[in-house]
Parts: structure tokens; sequence; C-alpha cells
DNA sequence: GAGGTACGCTAAAACGATTTAGTTTGTATC
DNA sequence: GATACAAACTAAATCGTTTTAGCGTACCTC
């Protein structure tokens, strides 16, 4: 059985392509097509099964109603929350998300674009890799509407983006740990070039400054982006070899990273928070279920992805629009600090 | 900066449509284009950064080269993990995967189905809803290749599946429970129609009975689908009151069902194991990080992606045949009982 | 009875590719 | 000098829609 096609209602009903196209695309009325010829049209259809095919409509309107959004690693829960937040989301305005992750891979951050951009999708929401601003100026060049979520560029500023505020996220989390008494604060982090990461990083800093703890290199980890599982483990074991002694709180600044934390503290049995307090930037089913709990920096999901949604949708009507939507927006969302026990 | 089409480049070229065409698609030698021609062409599609539109390729050919992928939750572990090996393994096909969740809304179901049908997807991996077959059985008349995963309907065999072996797996830890000495075990389940949580029922159902041991309908929790996490919770909580005396060991069908269950325990302050042992079907991060880890009957979720694409890019290839592919192939996986210290 | 307009519909171009069936030119064959 | 054939391309149809322009008829107006 082959799909049933426009022209083959057409032919059923005895009635033009034009014809079958207005009554289905709810234009019968204004091109004042007879009330039986609609009904018969649509019974037809009805018959028949028709279901319009998408590529044609996307090739002739240039509008696919599909939206790209590209995340670092679906499998993680932080990017399979935001994924199904913008799914919902985009329902709403009657748009079809379509998903895939880099792996924080350059290579393939250009080749996802790239098949995005073939597929013609109308937007894009992306979580950028590190040098992929160029990449991102050429589609908005095409007046492709994009939005960043979660990273940004600060050098292109004419990218809109949606965010926490990373600096005060942490700042807050480090002050917390000093209200409550620790003062050897070690620090976990990936070893990125991106800001979002450097503000985080800064955060930290700042705090200590304020309160002239200084800086000390044997208290940071800085796990490389490319290490496994078990590399970034021994990476963290290592650290936390000074608890009790060089260090007495850990404040891992990727939810990802926080779970590998758990999992070394757990193998060297520290007794959290006698021994180690903790703390994580970015909240997770663990850290709510763990024993003790853990105290998170929670970040608005749900926020993060509606307000994308919400950007990009804005600027998805005015892409008809000569120079499309005339400045950037970029989002700052507050964080939240979860006092839990692990603290 | 409008798009560049293959005729922008044929002008510049100063070559026919079909010219550039051939170039592109690597049928230069096939149609015999000269050496110098084939270079003036690549050279000019790279300068002006010529990217093909699929639609319009997808429209012509009949091939999408993307396959659709319907999952529950895209937001659970299980499913975003699946999400991510398929999605890997498409990619060595050179295949796109679309990915959506149903939610397990049947409504929802057929209109994802639909909305992938219109977009022409080549075929499809679903994890099917309780009334789909019919569903699914109009896509395969369409000679479109489904494959269903995690899920099955055994009155429609001729659509095929990579399963778990439910029963055995069930069946399998409900034995280990009873062989470490525990004969008061609990059941938490979800309420549905579909064969594979029947599966797992019926491997507890047999053990059971196989021992000797009667069963105890207030032992079993029975989880409507529908409800919320607190309702579910609430659920959970009410069995566990029996905990010490009624039951003393419970085993939780599905990982969401095993979070919420460990949630309720934890609440409750509920010494695991001595108090309860615990058992869930399907693995997650939570269970192997709690304190104590939580015994698991583990599914192989690579494989299982790995299986279902391999099935389907067997049809793919033959389902430009009459019929496409003769017989369905249902393939059931192995679990793995992992040992941990929750028994 | 010429001109206007409302009605109800259709023809045909266009979107951007692929693909089949040529066309043109040059060279070899007998 | 006619025929054949290869080389190097091109013209045009096609996929399934949307959308603009237009066509024929009927009725109205002056």
């Amino acid at each position: 059985m082959k799909k049933v096609s426009i022209s083959d209602i057409a032919r059923k009903a005895g009635v033009s392509v034009s014809t079958v196209s207005f009554v289905m695309n709810d234009k019968a009325v204004k091109m004042r097509i007879s009330r039986e010829v609609i009904e018969k049209v649509e019974n037809v259809a009805r018959e028949m099964g028709y279901r319009p095919n998408q590529l044609a409509r996307g090739l002739r309107t240039g509008k696919t109603k599909t939206i790209g959004l590209i995340v670092e690693n679906i499998s993680n829960a932080f990017f399979a929350t935001l994924a199904k937040t913008i799914e919902d989301e985009a329902k709403k305005y009657d748009y079809k998300v379509v998903y895939c992750s880099t792996d924080n891979d350059e290579v393939k951050a250009r080749e996802l674009i790239n098949m995005l951009s073939q597929r013609q999708v109308d937007g894009y929401i992306i979580t950028p890799t590190p040098l992929l601003a160029d990449e991102i100026k050429k589609l908005q060049a095409e007046n492709k509407p994009v939005v960043l979520i979660d990273r940004y560029f600060p050098e292109a500023p004419t990218i809109p983006a949606v965010l926490v505020d990373n600096f005060e996220g942490v700042a807050k989390g480090t002050e917390y740990l000093i209200e409550k008494g620790y003062d050897k604060i070690a620090l976990v982090t990936i070893e990125t070039d991106m800001a979002h990461m450097k503000d985080r990083l800064s955060g930290y800093f700042e705090v200590l400054r304020r309160h002239d703890i200084p800086i000390d290199e044997r208290r940071m980890k800085i796990v490389p982006y490319s290490s496994d599982r078990e590399t970034a483990l021994g990476m963290i074991a290592e650290l936390l070899e000074g608890a009790g002694s060089e260090i007495d709180a850990v404040f891992f600044l990727t939810n990802y990273l926080g779970v590998l934390g758990i999992e070394a503290i757990k193998k060297k049995r520290l007794k959290i928070p006698d021994q180690l307090a903790v703390l994580c930037f970015d909240d997770n089913d663990i850290f709510r279920l763990y024993t003790p709990t853990i105290s998170v920096i929670r970040q608005p999901i749900e926020s993060i992805g509606q307000q994308a949604m919400c950007v990009l949708i804005e600027r998805l009507k005015h892409s008809g629009g000569a120079e499309g939507y005339p400045i950037a927006d970029t989002l700052h969302l507050r964080t939240e600090l979860i006092a839990r026990e692990s603290i």
C-alpha cells in the first residue's frame, strides 16, 4: 500500500489539487469553496488516511515547524530533563524538536549543525562547544534564529543566550560553606575554555579572596574533559586523600563530577559531613536520595527550557523581517541553594 | 544571506544543474564528467558553502536517512541511555534519529507516529503503548520497517521486537531472594495491560508456586500508571507498613518504582537489608551508589539498542523489495542479576 | 446590453533536489 | 562519405505540496 498524496484525494473526490489543499489548510472559506465540496474532500481524505507530506510542504513554504536542539549528552540527567521540557514547551507552539548530542566534540557539533541545517530546521537551541561561535554566526547570517543555553560566548554578544548566574551561584555556595565554618574548601571542576565554567570558578576565587582565604592549588582538581570515568574517579580520589587534614569541604562544579565524587567518597568510606562537607552545582536524584542527602546549588531547568523556547519563538515570529530580531537578549536566571545534610 | 541551492552553483560554475548533482553525489565518474569540471564544481560549492537541501532530496528519492525513535519518557534514565545508544549506533549506518516521548499516552503516541510519518522517516523504533498495534500495522502496510523495544504485542507476532526475557529475569530475582532466606516477598508493579509487565509478574508467581509459598494479595502493590509521584509514594509507603512483620523483602518491577521505593524506605528509616531486603528490575546510578547498594536485575541496555538498530537496518535494506522482510524476528536478551548489599 | 462583481473553482509555477533519456561533438571504422 | 560509437555534458520530468492568477458563469446596475 502506497502513501496517499493530495492528488489521489483530488482524483477520487473529483476536484482539483488546489481545492484539496485549501480544504486541508482551513483556507476553504477564504477561497469560497462550497460546503458540499469541503465535506466531500474531508470525507475522502479521512477514508484514504491522508497524511500531508511535510517534506513537500517544507520545501514549498520554507518552514518545517521543527527546531533543532543540540545538547552535550542526552543521557546526562540535566540535559535529558532540559530536552523533555523543551519538547513539551515546543509542543505548545506547535513545533517539533529534534535533538542530538555533541559529546562536547567540536567536529561532531559542526556536523550536527550541518545536518540540522540541511534538514531545514526553523531555529536552533544550542549548548555550544568552545569553538562553535563562527558556525553559529553563519546560521544567524542565514536568518535562522539561535538561542544558546547553559553556555555562551562573551565575545559574541549578538547570540542570545539563556543562562544561570554561574558566578553568583558558586559564590553563594562558597559563602555558605564558609559561614558554616569550613575554610579548607576544595574544588573539582572540568577543564574547559568555556566562559560559564570560568564564571563558576571566579565565584569561588572571589569569595575566598573576600574572606582572606588563600587560594591553594592543591585543593583544586581540574579534570580534563576527555578523561574517562575511571581516570576522573582517580583524580578525585587523589584530591580526597587530603580529607580531614588539608581539606574539610569539597565543591563539585557540575552534576557529573558530583556523582563521581559521591562514588569516590563512598569508596574511601569518608563520613559526610564529619570528615568532609559536600556541595554540588546542579541537582540530581542521587543527591536528594543519598545518605546523607547532598546540598546543591539548584539550576532552574524548567525555566531555562521555557525561557529559551520563549526567546526562540519570539525570533521565529520576526524572522520573516529584513534583519530578524534587533539585539540579542541574554537572560540570567537565579540559582537556588538547597541546604541538605552534607554540610 | 540566502541559502545557496544547486542551481546557484550551476550558474556560477557555468554548468548544468544535473552536472552539479552528479558531482555532489560522487556519480561524476560514472557519468564521465571531466576532471576539470569536477574540480570547478567542487570549488564553487565549497566557496559558496553549499549544503544540499534534504527536504528536496527526500522528496525526490523517497528516503530521508532518518529513523524515528519513540520512547516512553526521554528524561527517564533507562530511555535516555537507550536513546543515546541508538543515536550512536544509527550514526554508524549514516542515519539520523529523531526521538519523542509518549508519556505513555495513547493519543500522544498516535500523534507522534503521525508526525514522524508525515516527516517521512525511513523506519521506526518504538516503545509502544497498549493499544498501538493497529497504528503500527499501518506503518508496516506502507512498507515502513518497525522494531519494538522493551514492550511487545503477543497477539501481533508480525511486528519484530527486541526484548529482555522478563519472565526469566524476575524469576531469577525471586529465586535469589528465596535462596537467601526471604519468604515474605512483596512486589511493587505498575498497572498496565502490556505483556512485558505481565511476564514479569508471572515470573514472580511461578517461583512462589514452585516453592509452595502462597500468593498474598496484601504483599502486592499495583500502582496505576496515571498516579503522580506523591500518590505512588504514598502507595508504596502503605505497603512498607508491613516491613518486619508481613514482609521481609520487596521487589520493584521497574526502575522508576525502585527509585520511589528507595525514597519511601528512606523516609520510614527502614534498615536495608535487616528490616527489609530490596531488589529492583533495571539498574540505575542511584542503586549503585546508595548506601547500602541495591541489588538489581540488570537489563543490557546497549545490546537492546544495538540489536534493535541491527534488525531495523536489515529491514531497511530490503524494504525496496515487494513485501519487505519475510517474517518477524523477536529477540530475547538475557538479564543479569547484580547482587549488592541490599539482600 | 455593456460593465462590474461575486462566486466557486482550477491551472500552473515554484520549492530544490535526482535521474532518465537525450544531444552535440569528435574520432574511428569500413 | 556514411555509420558507429564514445565522451562530456544537458533538458526535462518528477517528487507532493502551496499559492497566485485567472476563468467561466450568474446576477446586478445603470
